[in-house]
DNA sequence: CGGATTGGTGGATGATTGTCAAACCGTCCC
DNA sequence: GGGACGGTTTGACAATCATCCACCAATCCG
């Protein structure tokens, strides 16, 4: 499970703020942390993600900005990859914030 | 004084997250924010920001970048503008974010 | 083995962007 | 009026970026 291959992130101190911030200044990656919101882990394809419109090889590119930034972790097994949420390594390094960025994308402009 | 000319910024109900957080994702700007997060009105002169580097030009462009995204206003008062943090709209649109990134740029990553 | 599945790589392309430089504009003041 | 001051606008340019496409790689399964 845990003790799996993960692709290549950086160390929690060295998620840099201005990175996520422009990380998540997109509307497709900003929309894949709204999926991950719930803390579990998902596959990478479109269409799980209701991005069906957007080309597989553009997902991949997305999740790999929003995994270089620190944002998610990327689990590798067998085939699959599983995406999720680095909540508590951001929680301790922005504290409130990406609860504020989920509330946000909540109330409405998600 | 508040009813001197405002420069164009979006109404509070049409402040957009995506946009905000793309505004903040480059350095200058997330800099300029830290600057402006004491509240008060701040001159647009790079020599007064810590951006002495910086042409003229080039603050005034990211500045209009903060100002159409919604985080600052700009008064207008004989040939001096007068930037500050637009911080009432964004903490009703959205809650705590201001907070958490003041506190983000504080703690370490400025 | 061989096909299907899951996902990534690399190139190409058009759009956006950060920066500088130079010219410009309204205002203040001598 | 005519500088000087504070900022903006426009243009140019290189860099980054989002997207698609075609191909590739590893894995699973019959």
């Amino acid at each position: 499970m845990t003790d799996d291959e993960r692709l290549p992130q950086p160390a929690p101190a060295e998620i840099d703020l201005v990175t996520v911030l422009h990380a998540l200044g997109d509307p497709v990656r900003l929309r894949l942390l709204t999926s991950y919101a719930d803390g579990a882990e998902h596959s990478c394809d479109p269409r799980h993600l209701g991005l069906e419109h957007l080309h597989k090889s553009t997902v991949s590119h997305h999740m790999r900005v929003l995994r270089e930034a620190g944002v998610t972790t990327t689990r590798v097994a067998g085939r699959n990859r599983y995406v999720s949420l680095r909540r508590a390594d951001l929680d301790a390094r922005f504290p409130g914030l990406l609860d504020a960025l989920l509330a946000a994308t909540r109330s409405r402009s998600g």
